[in-house]
DNA sequence: TCTGGGGTCCTAGGACCC
DNA sequence: TCTGGGGTCCTAGGACCC
């Protein structure tokens, strides 16, 4: 017989609010929302935010009244500051189980099958005041047989009052009731496409996803809803994923401040993001073969033609060198730019990432390779040390430019700016 | 005036080959 | 009246996640 598996999901609540709260502990109690890059839209919500009918997405603009009426404190969002925050969380959750996924910036998976199952809700109650007490942050504790069915258990522990943020799924007759009060589109793997269409099918919770045949998921909802449906019967079909695998793509994007009509200003904005994503594409040790640059107008305007447009290439051989792709980014860039128009946004994606190691091997023999790396390192070393300001290039355009996001509620870097972190009272 | 950013996986269909 | 059949690779687009 297979030996049973527990998944815990150790989720923080409303993690960007939380870390904001952690360093102005006046706003507990208080609505309090953090708004998207740009401060175009609400990504997180405090329990009294989310009370006011705050939905998730919802731009900023069209909540200036409620916010004025109920006094909502409003943030930027200040993601050096919580990626800070979520590595305490993360090495504190270290300390209960060798076995950690890191799933996203809030969220963990721990392996905690090795526990007899009366003991797994003292447990979490234990790795919750652990996490308050190191970080600041609460969470919510949620274990099963798998994965889709700790995220189940999580939600409900945020929802039932009894519950003091922590629920353990054993028994089936447990499993079944958490089921039924578990909307469809809650559950993990089904988004807003596939919660439409199965409630139009009078599949309405994930008890009645249960109780489908595996054809017919197969068949509306490809391998994917096969894999959902097995993990709400209790078959685990995903496991931890221990180590990080090395990403495929990487992009860099950001919303101009304010809409742009001029190239010069766009090749700026380009520019930065091309620096930023070779920085993140060497961080993994990684060189790319192709590159996309993307650029477009404002999709909402009444007013103005919406236009989008992308352009790819692959480039001679797998580079990290910022220099060459910079030189092939503005080239896409200056090919896609028609005069007269509003730019909102423009990206860059470094696609087909191979190990450095490997395109280093190859070219051994090649003049300049290794000269190259080395200037890159000596660039990310410098940058590291000194910021990211101190090595641009003068197509970057100078500091404050015109395309920079509009940031209007940023919070100290409490956590790694000793200045700003001595003038907390 | 004002609507984020960064990823993954899967599938269908076309191109191409023998 | 007939216009094979099967395999592989690539790409675009859709759906999902946080």
């Amino acid at each position: 017989m297979a030996t049973t598996t527990r998944f815990a999901l150790v989720d923080c609540n409303s993690f960007y609010v939380s870390c904001e709260r952690v360093f102005r502990p006046e706003l507990e109690g208080v609505p309090v929302v953090v708004l998207s890059n740009n401060d175009g839209c609400v990504i997180a919500r405090s329990n009294e935010a989310k009370a006011l009918g705050i939905k998730m997405g919802t731009p900023f603009f069209q909540m200036k009244e409620l916010r004025k009426r109920e006094r909502v404190e409003v943030f930027s969002s200040n993601y050096e500051l919580y990626g800070d925050m979520s590595r305490r969380v993360v090495s504190t959750l270290a300390q209960f189980t060798p076995s950690l996924e890191v799933y996203s910036i809030d969220e963990c998976f721990l392996d905690l099958s090795h526990l007899p199952p009366e003991e797994v809700e003292g447990y979490g109650q234990r790795i919750r005041q652990t996490v308050l007490q190191w970080t600041g942050i609460p969470v919510s504790v949620g274990a099963a047989p798998t994965k889709t069915l700790a995220k189940v258990a999580n939600k409900l522990a945020k929802k039932i009052a009894g519950a003091q943020g922590v629920l353990a799924l054993e028994a089936e007759a447990d499993i079944e009731k958490a089921l039924r009060r578990t909307e469809i589109g809650d559950v993990w793997g089904i988004g807003r496409q596939h919660a439409k269409r199965l409630q139009q099918l009078e599949v309405h919770t994930a008890w009645d996803l249960r109780q489908m045949p595996e054809g017919w998921v197969k068949k509306h909802m490809a391998v994917t809803g096969l894999r959902t449906l097995l993990e709400l019967r209790g078959k685990a079909c995903q496991d931890l994923e221990l180590e990080t695998p090395d990403k495929k793509n990487i992009c860099t994007s950001r919303s101009f401040g304010r809409p742009l009509t001029v190239l010069k200003d766009i090749e700026e904005a380009l520019s930065t993001h091309t620096v930023r994503c070779a920085t993140k594409l060497r961080k993994q040790s990684s060189c790319a073969s192709s590159l996309t640059v993307f650029l477009m107008t404002n999709r909402f305007s009444a007013t103005e033609q919406a236009y989008y447009n992308s352009r790819s290439m692959p480039l001679p051989r797998p580079s990290h060198n910022e220099l060459e792709l910079l030189r092939h980014a503005l080239h896409l860039l200056r090919q896609m730019f028609r005069p007269g128009k509003r730019y909102v946004k423009v990206g860059i994606i470094l696609n087909d990432l191979v190990p450095a190691s490997e395109v280093q091997l190859d070219l051994f023999d090649k003049p300049g390779t290794e000269k190259e790396s080395q200037l890159m390192h000596t660039l990310d070393t410098l940058r590291q040390r000194f910021g990211h300001h101190t090595l641009t290039y003068a197509v970057q355009g100078k500091k404050d430019a015109v395309w920079m996001l509009r940031e209007e509620y940023t919070s100290a870097c409490y956590t790694t700016d000793v200045k700003k972190l001595l003038a907390v009272k």
